[in-house]
DNA sequence: TGGTATGTTTGACGTGGATCGTACTACAAT
DNA sequence: ATTGTAGTACGATCCACGTCAAACATACCA
């Protein structure tokens, strides 16, 4: 009992949010990057598997937005978080949004490139 | 002659930037307030007569930011500098985007909301 | 029971960017 | 010319946020 309940993160399920929060939550490359690719594949993705060149937890750090937002959600199996992005509800909310990003070609900057991930830590290109 | 040309600033036209500069540029909450503006009334807009909470300068910066991002195009008339959504291309590029902006209902937040401001440099509209 | 795998939380850090005020430029009207 | 108006440029400040490492939590497996 440490006052945390271990289902909050687990279904935070509320609206999604509004248009400025939204836009706010993907205009981050990384979370662009994940819905996108959450958009493209409609089974969950769990956690690990976001291509994207960060550590665990950043990456949880911008599930964290993105949940907050009202665009994912989270459910625990096992050891694992499976995310999904909350299609029809952010499609209702906003028409076409999602195809949009979807749609839109999306050239990374240089400095968010995947490159290998060696062993556990994710790799940018290291700033020195 | 400081090296300036007095016209970079007035047609600086590129092709709209990518998907990810276009979030970004449209995430704040005074530029989104401006796309909306422009977006609303299909006149062109000068400078002074958007309705956000911040001074001149800052607006400048915001204009800035939208130009770079090839959303929006600027034509000196007289003294104004009259500005105009770049609607046309940014459809091409992003179909729908737009237009989920515009309708989308926005609760600005309350930090947000037209006041006075300090001094001569609230950005203040003419009441007609 | 221990060990491993998967995520979250927390604290610290650095940087980008939103903001302002002041100074400057360009045009118009007096 | 002088004044006023409209906007840009620049320098400084401040804070939000993206990032990481380390510690913690939880589930599974040996």
């Amino acid at each position: 009992m440490n006052g945390h309940d271990p289902l909050a993160a687990t279904d935070p399920i509320g609206p999604v949010a509004d248009i400025a929060t939204v836009l706010q939550a993907m205009a981050d490359p990384v979370r662009l990057a994940m819905v996108r690719s959450l958009a493209s594949n409609d089974e969950p993705i769990c956690c690990g598997s976001f291509q994207v060149p960060v550590t665990k937890s950043t990456l949880s750090h911008h599930l964290r937005v993105l949940r907050e937002a009202g665009l994912i959600e989270q459910r625990s199996e096992g050891t694992r978080r499976l995310t999904t992005l909350r299609r029809a509800e952010i499609d209702a909310a906003f028409p076409g949004l999602v195809e949009t990003l979807v749609r839109a070609p999306l050239q990374l900057p240089e400095s968010l490139e995947m490159q290998e991930l060696p062993g556990e830590s994710a790799v940018v290109v290291s700033p020195h």
